[in-house]
RNA sequence: CGGGGUGUAGCGCAGUUGGUAGCGCACGUGGUUUGGGACCAUGGGGCCGGGGGUUCGAGCCCCUCCACCCCGACCA
């Protein structure tokens, strides 16, 4: 390809909404062109790096059995009420009708259709394990899209959905998934993705895992620890603190006016946030019930967490009079009736607790919980704090970062099975659900985090195993005949090797020539400049500036063919499964 | 859905009190250049997001839609 005829202006500046890098460049390179909010276009560059992640996903997907099909983008609701998700999915499911009024949606995920294609052909016990996936668009109508193909409405995926006879089985497969995932991330160049246990959602079952990109734009706080390894999303950390050791003390009622936050009280009365107890209140979506949640001062609430406790979708309360709610002043001592009341697990044998007394202007010090509320149930609804306790180690060794979740894989269970009724007939001729697994990777979220984490000032670098080309020439000086002769010489020569070659020959100068190259992110360049055939040779360097070299003119091109083989070895993963 | 912001040439932006719509880059032509986004000359390109209003006159003021971006809520 030369890049003359290549299609995508590359520009010295991105506008002002572009906020991250990832998103800058790829408008810079001219890989993306938006169309609509969350909604892209992609030119030759990043289409011929999308291609090359697919092929990894599909190579590994076909290594684990895996047989591809392809779903229909649209679809008609009624698999969608089988399964129940045409009701309980929420408005990210884009639904239209069709000219006969029947109700349509654009697929956002393919358990449906997956049951659908599935169940009149595996009737029998013979047929299992299988697992089908495509690649394929997706449409998720995100109330908010952001950062390029970062976080987008339209977004090609590979999904796979894989179908067992029993939960060991199920597992097993899981893990082999879980394996060809770690393949697919370090043949993708970026090894450092890491698995943490995750919440599941709107998919339904019980295991699962997200896979992230540790990155400062990352959407999703991840706990680590640092001696073992543990690691789990924010959502479904667990938060273990050590509880601070104070006397038995008597109840009394303080006077605290104008003391409405924690902060405030507990500097009043000259005590640590750690022994105060904090009410947070929500209300349930479906009733508006109020949730009041009491968590020691120095925590937060984990809403994922709460929402599971509770079982229901929560929202911060408004609190209108009628309530008898005294905000500011809620404990857990003399609540009114008819709310829902939750321990977190940080309150439970702290001796002596400053809290709300529900009466304005009081607060309570000496509170006891065990003694003064009666016996209550503890659960886990704080967020996970840095520095806090490993649940596996024990140690204090938690960390807190930021991460891109680039897949996620789950143990489905027999939620799609059962509701869309497939059953297939076992050994003793007896009727049984199969038990699921589902596994998704975007692949333009994984290409946008890709250049996140392997960039520089002036553009991507983009791991020779995903690179839109693998060799990047720029022949300085083309009016010079033999900058001409040698440079097409070796674009020939290359190609024939069945290198993927981008040639520059045209008349530009060399800044432009370089920022481009830069840009375009393409692992090794080559330059042919009058400069350098003075000498015999043309130049050979690394985007990521790890060598520069020079070849002679006679052998350039099988050492530069060379030299790709070796940069794609460290991809490659062959007979290793 | 809340809060904030922006819509002017392909891209990035300026446009004063309401008075003939501009700059840089990109693009066409001719020429000089050529190891990190060169320069000279010349040229093409605009429904100033849409609609309505005020006014002799609106890119600018008023009303009203729409689109997009950022922060939050939400998110397999």
């Amino acid at each position: 390809m030369k890049i003359a005829k290549l299609l995508g202006e590359r520009f010295k500046n991105a506008g002002a909404e572009c906020t991250i890098d990832s998103h800058a460049l790829m408008v810079r390179g001219g890989y993306i062109k938006s169309l609509g909010a969350g909604i892209y276009s992609l030119y030759t560059p990043a289409n011929r790096i999308a291609q090359k992640i697919e092929n990894i996903m599909r190579q590994e997907m076909d290594a684990i059995d895996g047989q591809e099909v392809l779903f229909p983008v649209v679809m008609p609701a009624n698999i969608w009420r089988e399964s129940g998700r045409y009701q309980s999915v929420g408005a990210e499911m884009l639904r239209f009708k069709d000219r006969n009024n029947s109700d349509m949606l654009l697929g956002m995920t393919h358990e449906e259709a997956a049951v659908q294609l599935a169940r009149d052909c595996a009737k029998s016990y013979t047929k299992y394990p299988f697992m089908i996936y495509q690649i394929q668009t997706k449409f998720r109508d995100e109330p908010r899209s952001r950062g390029g193909l970062i976080r987008t409405r339209e977004f090609t995926m590979k999904d796979a959905y894989s179908f067992h006879t029993s939960q060991q089985d199920l597992e097993d497969y899981y893990e082999k998934c879980y394996k060809a995932y770690e393949r697919i991330y370090a043949r993708c160049g970026v090894p450092q993705v890491v698995a943490v246990k995750a919440d599941t959602g709107m998919m339904g079952g019980s295991v699962s895992h997200e896979f992230m990109l540790l990155t400062d734009i990352g959407e999703d706080s991840i706990v680590i620890c640092k001696e073992c390894d543990y690691r789990a999303n924010m959502e479904v950390a667990d938060c273990v603190i050590d509880a601070p050791q104070n006397d038995i003390e008597e109840l009394k009622l303080v006077h605290t006016p104008n003391a409405k936050t924690i902060e405030d009280v507990c500097k009043l009365l000259n005590v640590d946030n750690e022994t105060s107890c904090k009410a947070v209140m929500y209300q349930k979506n479906s009733d508006d019930t109020l949730v009041i949640v009491f968590i020691r001062g120095d925590l937060e609430v984990n809403e994922t967490k709460l929402r599971n406790v509770v079982g229901d979708e929560v929202h911060s309360a408004t609190i209108t009079p009628e309530m008898n709610i005294h905000a500011g002043f809620v404990g857990p001592k003399d609540l009114p009736e008819g709310v829902v009341v939750v321990y977190d697990e940080s309150l439970k044998g702290i001796n002596s607790l400053v809290a709300g007394a529900n009466k304005v202007d009081y607060h309570y010090a000496g509170l006891n919980i065990a003694r003064d509320c009666g016996a209550v149930t503890y659960v886990s609804v704080a967020k996970a704090v840095e520095n806090g306790i490993c649940p596996v180690c024990g140690k204090h060794s938690i960390t807190i970062s930021r991460g891109v979740e680039v897949g996620n894989i789950f143990q489905l269970g027999t939620k799609y099975t059962v509701s869309m009724n497939m059953q297939y007939l076992d050994k003793n001729g007896e009727l049984q659900y199969p038990i699921m697994g589902c596994y998704g990777i975007g692949v333009g979220r994984l290409m946008a985090s890709i250049c996140q984490v392997s960039h520089d000032e002036f553009g991507p670098i983009w791991p020779m195993s995903i690179a839109p080309w693998q060799v990047h020439i720029c022949a300085m000086r083309v009016d010079d005949d033999n900058v001409r002769a040698t440079a097409d010489k070796l674009y020939k020569d290359l190609t024939a090797q069945g290198i993927e070659v981008l040639y520059d020959d045209r008349e530009v100068s060399v800044g432009v020539m370089f920022s481009d190259a830069d840009l375009l992110g393409v692992p090794l360049r080559v330059i042919v400049s009058p400069r350098s055939l003075g000498k015999g040779v043309v130049e050979l360097n690394a985007r990521d500036k790890s060598f520069t070299t020079e070849l002679t003119v006679d052998t350039a091109s099988q050492k530069i063919a060379e030299k790709v083989q070796e940069m794609l070895k460290k991809y490659d993963f062959n007979n290793e499964y």
